[in-house]
DNA sequence: AGCACGCCGACT
DNA sequence: GTCGGCGTGCTC
C-alpha cells in the first residue's frame, strides 16, 4: 500500500506546474522531510510539504519517491510557513523559494555522501573561556532592560559608536544561558562585515557554536554552516540576507543590524527583504509555539540603526515596534560637527576646495586620519569630444562607459563591455577628447597631487589609498587595505560607499563626501533617505577615538547648502529628518502610507516590454482588488537598455497591502497567459517586484 | 528551470 | 552526409 505525498521540487511559477508536485511512497513522511523524485528524465531535490496532495490535476501516473534523506531531521514548520509566505508574498513558486533556500551542494548529494557528511559535522564543543565582559554603558543597561519585556519587533535606534554590537552580543548570551538549546540569528548586510562580527561573536562565546552563511563561502562551507545551523549545533548563526532562509530549528533570536541598508532586499529571483521576513518569521515562530511559560520560547526580533528606514521609524511611532533609543557614543566620544562647503563660492571645476585641503593637510600633520567618499569608481563617468560632441557611449547599452585611467579603458559599468581609449575621437579625429565629472581614481590622483609636500610627524610623505569594487578586486586585498588603514600607515582613504560601511577606524577625524548633490535631487522618493543614512553612517566613522573625537569633522561638498537635509544633518537628528520625509511620503501617498509593486519586463525592442505590460494591464481591469490598485502605463526603465536587452516596468500603487496581494495573486495567471499569447512574442523575461526599492 | 524533440545552415 | 543553432513543449 503506497501513501500519496506532497513534494515541492525547483520548478518556476512560469513553469506551469501546480505548487506542489504529487509521489508516492510505502510510508507516511513527515513534512519537512528532503527527498529525491524523479521528475521528466531527471532526478532532482525535493520537499514534503504539509497537506494532502491535492488532485493531480493531470491523469498522470504518480512516481514513486528514490530516496529520502533519513539521517536529516525535517525542515521545521516556521521554516515552511517561511517559504510559503515568501512564495505567496512575493509572487514566486513555493519550490523556487524553498529551493534557493537550500545550500546548492545538498542537490549534487545522494543520502550516503550526506551521511557521511554529517558524521564529519565537528564533536562536542571545545572549551572556551570568555573573556572579561565590557560593562554596560547605563543607555545599554536601560535597552537590555527595555528588550526584556517587549513582546513586539524592537528598533534599536543607536548612534554609530553608541555600542549596538554589545547590546547584540549581550542579547544573545542571556539567550544562550537560559535557553541550551536556543539558536540566534544575527543578519548583516553585507559580505564584506561578516569576518569582524565573526571574530567578535566567536571571541565572545567560542567560535565553535559560531558559523557563516552568505554567498562568498564556497559549496562545501555553506553546507556544513548549514547543517550545524539544521542540527542545531550551531548556536549563533550570521550571515547576509540569504541566513533568514536558514533552518534554525531552536531560533529565539533575530538580529538584523543596519536594518535600513538595501542590500537586505534582494534583486535576483525571489525579490525578498530580509529585515520583513526576520519580522514574519519571528511571529510564526511565536505563533506555532505558544507555551504557557512564554518568555523562554519567546522569539525576538532586534533592528537596529542610526537611520532606520522610515518604514521601521513609521512603525515604532505607530506602536507596532517598540522603539529603544542609544543616542550617545560609548566614552563620551562626540559626532563629527558638520561642515558645509558652498560649490557655488568656489573656483569653477574645483574639485577639493581649498579650506577641505587645508584641513586634511591639518590632520596628516597631527597623525590623524582623512576618508573622502564619492559613489563613483573610475577616473571619469565619461569621456567626450569637445569638438563634435560625441561621448563614450557603450554600444549595448543606454549608458556612458567610464573612463578608466589606470589601465586606460572605457568600461562600461553595467554590462561590462571595455575597450581601450582611443586616441583621438571616433566620430571626428578630433584629438582633444577630455574626461567628463568625476570618480575615485581621479579624487585619489588629485589629492596626491595636492598633498605633494606635506609630511606626517614620522617625517614621512602623506600616504593615499583607495578602496573601490576596482582596487579591492583580487581576493584579500581587502583585508589588506583595511589593515593599511588601522596600522596608520594611510593618511587619506578615497572611496566609494563601501568604505562608508562598518569599519571600525580609530583614527579617523575627518570624512568628507565630495559630491552629494547627484542624490539630493534624484527622482526615486528614497534618495534623500539614502543619501541621509550614508552621510550619517560616514560621519560615524570619524571620532570614534574619544580623545579624538572633539576635533572631529563631516566635510559635505554641495552646490545647495540650504537644503533642510543638511540642517537635519547638522544636528545629527534622524527623528526630525523622518519626521519630514514621512510627512512628504504622507501628502504624497507613497511608502510607508501605500504600498506598492513593480513588474519588469525585458525584451529585444522597447514596444514589445512595453506593449507585453500594457495588455496584461489592460486584461486586469476586472481583477479582484483591481479597484484598490492603480497600474501605471509601462514606461522604460532609467536604464532602457543593458547589453542590448530593452527594459521596461509598470507600478502598481494600492492603499492597502491586501488588496495590492489580492490582485498580484489574481494577475499572475493573466501575465502567464499573456506571455504565450502574441502581446508575449519575443520578450524575453518578466518579474513581480513587490515592496520594490528602486522605482 | 532542465531536458527533450524538431527543423534549417556550415563542417569532417 | 552529420553537428548544432535555439524555438516549443513537458515534467507529479
Amino acid at each position: 500500500m503506497s501513501h500519496l505525498l506532497s513534494v515541492v521540487v525547483a520548478t518556476p511559477a512560469h513553469a506551469g506546474l501546480g505548487a506542489a508536485l504529487t509521489y508516492e511512497h510505502p510510508e507516511v513522511l513527515a513534512p519537512g522531510t528532503l527527498v529525491r523524485v524523479p521528475l521528466g528524465k531527471r532526478e532532482v531535490l525535493g520537499v514534503v510539504w504539509d497537506g494532502a496532495p491535492l488532485d493531480t490535476g493531470a491523469d498522470l501516473a504518480t512516481r514513486p519517491i528514490t530516496e529520502v534523506f533519513t539521517p536529516l531531521a525535517p525542515l521545521p514548520a516556521s521554516w515552511r510557513q517561511l517559504v510559503g509566505f515568501a512564495g505567496r508574498y512575493y509572487q514566486r513558486s513555493l519550490g523556487e523559494v524553498a529551493l534557493a533556500a537550500l545550500p546548492p551542494q545538498l542537490r549534487e548529494l545522494n543520502g550516503v555522501q550526506l551521511a557521511r557528511r554529517l558524521k564529519r559535522q565537528p564533536g562536542p564543543a571545545t572549551a572556551h573561556t570568555p573573556p572579561p565582559v565590557p560593562a554596560l554603558s547605563p543607555e545599554q543597561t536601560e535597552v537590555m532592560a527595555r528588550l526584556h519585556t517587549a513582546r513586539q519587533p524592537v528598533l534599536l535606534f543607536g548612534s554609530t559608536g553608541s555600542g549596538k554590537t554589545e547590546v547584540y552580543l549581550r542579547s544573545v548570551q542571556q539567550l544562550l544561558e537560559s535557553d541550551p538549546q536556543a539558536q540566534a540569528l544575527i543578519m548583516v548586510p553585507e559580505i564584506n562585515l561578516t569576518p569582524q562580527l565573526e571574530e567578535r561573536f566567536g571571541e565572545r562565546f567560542g567560535a565553535d557554536g559560531v558559523v557563516a552563511m552568505h554567498s562568498g563561502m564556497t559549496p562545501p562551507q555553506r553546507l556544513a554552516s548549514w547543517l550545524a545551523a539544521h542540527s542545531g549545533a550551531a548556536r549563533i548563526v550570521l550571515g547576509t540576507r540569504m541566513a533568514v532562509l536558514a533552518s534554525l530549528p531552536h531560533l529565539r533570536l533575530i538580529v538584523v543590524d543596519e536594518e535600513h541598508d538595501p542590500s537586505y532586499k534582494s534583486q535576483e529571483g525571489a525579490r525578498y527583504s530580509a529585515r520583513d521576513l526576520a519580522v514574519y518569521l519571528a511571529k510564526q515562530v511565536n505563533d506555532s509555539h505558544p507555551t504557557p511559560d512564554g518568555e523562554a520560547s519567546h522569539c525576538r526580533v532586534l533592528l537596529g540603526s542610526a537611520t532606520p528606514s522610515l518604514e521601521s521609524w513609521h512603525a515604532s511611532e505607530t506602536g507596532r515596534y517598540v522603539r529603544l533609543a542609544m543616542p550617545s557614543r560609548i566614552g563620551g566620544g562626540c559626532l563629527p560637527r558638520l561642515r558645509l562647503v558652498d560649490m557655488n563660492h568656489q573656483p569653477r571645476k574645483t574639485l577639493l576646495a581649498q579650506p577641505l585641503l587645508d584641513a586634511i593637510t591639518e590632520r596628516i600633520g597631527r597623525g590623524e586620519q582623512s576618508l573622502l567618499l564619492l559613489n563613483r569608481r573610475g577616473y571619469a563617468p565619461v569621456l567626450a569630444c569637445h569638438d563634435c560632441g560625441w561621448k563614450s557611449e557603450c554600444a549595448h547599452c543606454s549608458a556612458h562607459r567610464v573612463f578608466h585611467k589606470i589601465d586606460r579603458t572605457l568600461r562600461c559599468h553595467h554590462c561590462g563591455f571595455t575597450e581601450r581609449v582611443p586616441r583621438a575621437c571616433p566620430a571626428c579625429g578630433n584629438l582633444d577628447i577630455a574626461p567628463l565629472g568625476r570618480g575615485t581614481e581621479q579624487i585619489e590622483e588629485h589629492i596626491i597631487e595636492r598633498l605633494a609636500g606635506v609630511l606626517r610627524p614620522d617625517g614621512q610623505p602623506a600616504q593615499v589609498a583607495r578602496m573601490d569594487a576596482d582596487s579591492t578586486r583580487l581576493k584579500g586585498s581587502l583585508e589588506q587595505h583595511l589593515a593599511r588603514m588601522h596600522s596608520g600607515e594611510v593618511d587619506v582613504l578615497v572611496g566609494t560607499q563601501m568604505v562608508a560601511k562598518g569599519h571600525d577606524f580609530r583614527r579617523i577625524t575627518l570624512v568628507a563626501s565630495v559630491n552629494a548633490d547627484a542624490a539630493l535631487f534624484a527622482s526615486d522618493c528614497r534618495a534623500p533617505e539614502r543619501l541621509f543614512a550614508l552621510l550619517m553612517q560616514a560621519a560615524g566613522r570619524a571620532g570614534r577615538d574619544a580623545s579624538l573625537g572633539a576635533g572631529s569633522e563631516m566635510w559635505v561638498q554641495t552646490g545647495y547648502p540650504q537644503h533642510p537635509l543638511f540642517a537635519a544633518l547638522r544636528q545629527h537628528d534622524y527623528p526630525a529628518f523622518a519626521a519630514q520625509e514621512l510627512k512628504d511620503r504622507e501628502a504624497a501617498a507613497m511608502p510607508p502610507f501605500a504600498f506598492q509593486a513593480l513588474v519588469r519586463a525585458e525584451a529585444r525592442s522597447q514596444e514589445t516590454a512595453q506593449g507585453f505590460l500594457n495588455e496584461a494591464a489592460a486584461l486586469a481591469t476586472e481583477l479582484p482588488g483591481a479597484d484598490q490598485v492603480t497600474v501605471f502605463p509601462a514606461v522604460p526603465m532609467t536604464i532602457q537598455r543593458v547589453a542590448n536587452v530593452e527594459r521596461a516596468q509598470m507600478l502598481l500603487e494600492s492603499p492597502t497591502r491586501m488588496a495590492l496581494q489580492r490582485f498580484l495573486a489574481a494577475w499572475q495567471p493573466v501575465l502567464l497567459d499573456t506571455r504565450q499569447g502574441p502581446a508575449g512574442k519575443g520578450l524575453i523575461r518578466w518579474a513581480i517586484d513587490v515592496d520594490p526599492l528602486n522605482l
